[in-house]
DNA sequence: GGGTCGGGCTAAATCGTTTTAGCTGCTAAC
DNA sequence: GTTAGCAGCTAAAACGATTTAGCCCGACCC
């Protein structure tokens, strides 16, 4: 016999039937809510209940359909089985990419989790870090979102480089990702490289100049401060669309042609940066990769597609996202104990076709 | 004076201090947990409670740092403000752009939301309704996710076509978008419009269809069956991952050219199938207005990064999801009332290089 | 035959709130 | 001089689970 399939009144939500409570089973049963609870919950105190009793136990719950209440679970056992997600907002690009790692790990392991975008303004993040611990999440992890205060919670901070009491980091390794691409480069030929700096609220910003600036001393390149541009997020400093990164991307690569200085080769930010550029590039007669070769960073949908497809350093960002994931389950499992060091991942250059050779008088 | 600054314990998590309860503020007053509560919730039977006191109370609320713990109260006044929504997986493109609009709504709203990817697995969909509805969510957003059986709570479907009692579709106006886009490469002078059918899980491709072949006949346009490929999805009809559907649009555009039957223009599914399906063209030399217009679906980010750019139906998503958020609530505040009728959201279409007046011989 | 032990259960406390149903003491009305 | 009414509170019962501390009974030991 299939479950009760008769529809309850003709009320209003079709398919809604008022939930079965433990005590409902348990008085089914002519037995104790305890005796209940410990036979579904499978909890040592039942090995004292023969397994005739056990059986009947799950054949009634089964056959009442009841489904235990998380809520007063949670409250009873002071445990959420939930995550807090911070992220400035769930852009078409990193964010979504890292949060659908996040999601695959964490509903795996029997977690959910609860997103807030902060649109990179501290006041929001503070109000929505308020909210989740209210909300009791056990841990946090934070996309994308410098972190300078200690928090309240265990927390994974993707793309994080501050070292803070408390939180794990998770990141690519900037220094691997600055030498593949200026190694990939200067085998090429290029000498004189240009650069887009990233935006001041971007949490790799920092670490990635400094990886650029040490791998660019150990090929013996040479940064000139003229064919550095700074990009800068749009008038306000907010909301950093993909659009905006393009745009950007495509004032910048101007600017650069029009300081005058020489250049055969552009190390972008990322990729919508190195788009934008590109186009900017094309407009002004050079061509790609010809005159100038083009690097970008992330490996989004785009880059492949674009024409010239573009050459770029792959974060892989769902991994990043499961790491994350994975390594704070890790520091809830084993409460107490001192978190591990920081996960660096490997990042990987992808070579198509915006870069080549060098101008011979490059 | 600063709330509390010292910190606890050099203990395991930083500035992580046992939380305060009602009980404890109640407590530090002399009063009962029922006036605080009162007080704090500004209950209507708070009136009897002079104004003197009530400040104290809050006083002393905000000196502790009281912070109601919301799972308990969740529990006792059986609402948790938080929606379910489910979703393939997040994506870089739909899902992700409609998901972030839902975000914004909902957040706005005081609501939290818990994000589960079924993976397009109908079992995985039903696992995932049972564990959100274990956790009490009030309502259900499902995005690109066809649904046949009636759900056990109100819900909001986004690009949902079927007619159910307690489902309210959100979907962009295909008869609109058929005719946008087909009018315009009429007016272009293309007759012989190939065409990319969607995948078979995908919301979108029945409905839409219907809408093509309605606004071909409106126009006088005549749909050429060896014009037409059905997009498959990959091998085993899993995972649309975007890298797949670029794929498939390159490999199905291939087809389309093999099957020998002159065309002037392609409508595709989505963007992604346009720009593999452009590729596809390109590479076997047929320029790019010129020889073919290319029509794409969706207005994804790279669309405007074509080369040349692709002109598009664009579905406003983040639109989308905050409608679909909205309406969801307002169910959930006017309880019991019939839902309206289905939201239907303007389409618009983006013309920008992809397409140009038809061949002479066309 | 009293004590101990273990099997098979249950009563009641608990989690942190909200909410219902009063209680106390004072003033005002009749 | 009752009594009604109100201001200002509170005790206790929810909400739906988990968990601690036992209870009762029969078997076994000495």
């Amino acid at each position: 016999m299939s479950p009760a399939t008769e529809d309850g009144a003709a009320g209003e939500q079709p398919n809604a039937r008022k939930p079965v409570r433990l005590k409902d089973v348990a008085a089914h049963l002519g037995l104790s809510p305890t005796t209940v609870s410990l036979v579904m919950n499978r909890a040592p105190a039942a090995k004292s209940i023969p397994p005739e009793t056990q059986e009947r136990v799950r054949a009634a719950a089964a056959e009442l359909g009841y489904r235990p209440n998380f809520i007063a679970r949670s409250l009873r056992r002071q445990r959420t089985f939930a995550v807090g997600v911070l992220l400035p907002e769930i852009s078409e690009g990193y964010a979504a990419g890292v949060l659908g790692g996040i999601e695959d790990q964490l509903l795996q392991e029997g977690y959910f989790y609860l997103v807030a975008g902060h649109h990179s303004k501290p006041d929001l993040f503070d109000d929505y870090l308020q909210l989740l611990t209210e909300r009791s999440v056990e841990g946090l992890i934070l996309v994308n979102t410098p972190v300078e205060k200690p928090l309240p919670l265990p927390a994974v901070v993707v793309a994080g480089h501050q070292e803070l009491a408390g939180v794990t980091n998770v990141a690519i390794d900037h220094q691997v990702a600055a030498r593949l691409a200026l190694a990939h480069l200067a085998e090429l030929g290029h000498r004189r490289i240009a650069f887009f700096k990233g935006h001041a609220h971007s949490a790799d910003t920092a670490a990635r100049w400094r990886a650029i600036v040490s791998a660019a001393a150990e090929l013996g390149l040479e940064i000139d401060p003229r064919l550095t541009v700074q990009l800068s997020g749009g008038p306000a400093g907010e909301e950093f669309s993909p659009e905006e990164g393009y745009r950007e991307g495509h004032v910048f690569g101007r600017k650069l042609l029009e300081r005058g200085a020489p250049f055969t080769a552009l190390f972008a930010f990322n990729d919508v940066s190195a788009i934008g550029a590109m186009r900017a590039l094309t407009e002004s007669g050079l061509r790609i990769p010809d005159e100038v070769s083009v690097v970008g960073f992330d490996d989004i949908l785009s880059a492949a597609f674009q024409n010239p497809s573009l050459t770029t350093v792959r974060q892989p960002l769902q991994e990043m996202g499961r790491r994350a994931a994975a390594e704070l389950l890790n520091r809830l499992k084993s409460a107490g104990e001192e978190p591990a060091g920081p996960v660096t991942i490997e990042p990987e250059l992808v070579v198509r076709d915006s870069t080549g050779p060098a101008r011979a008088g490059g």
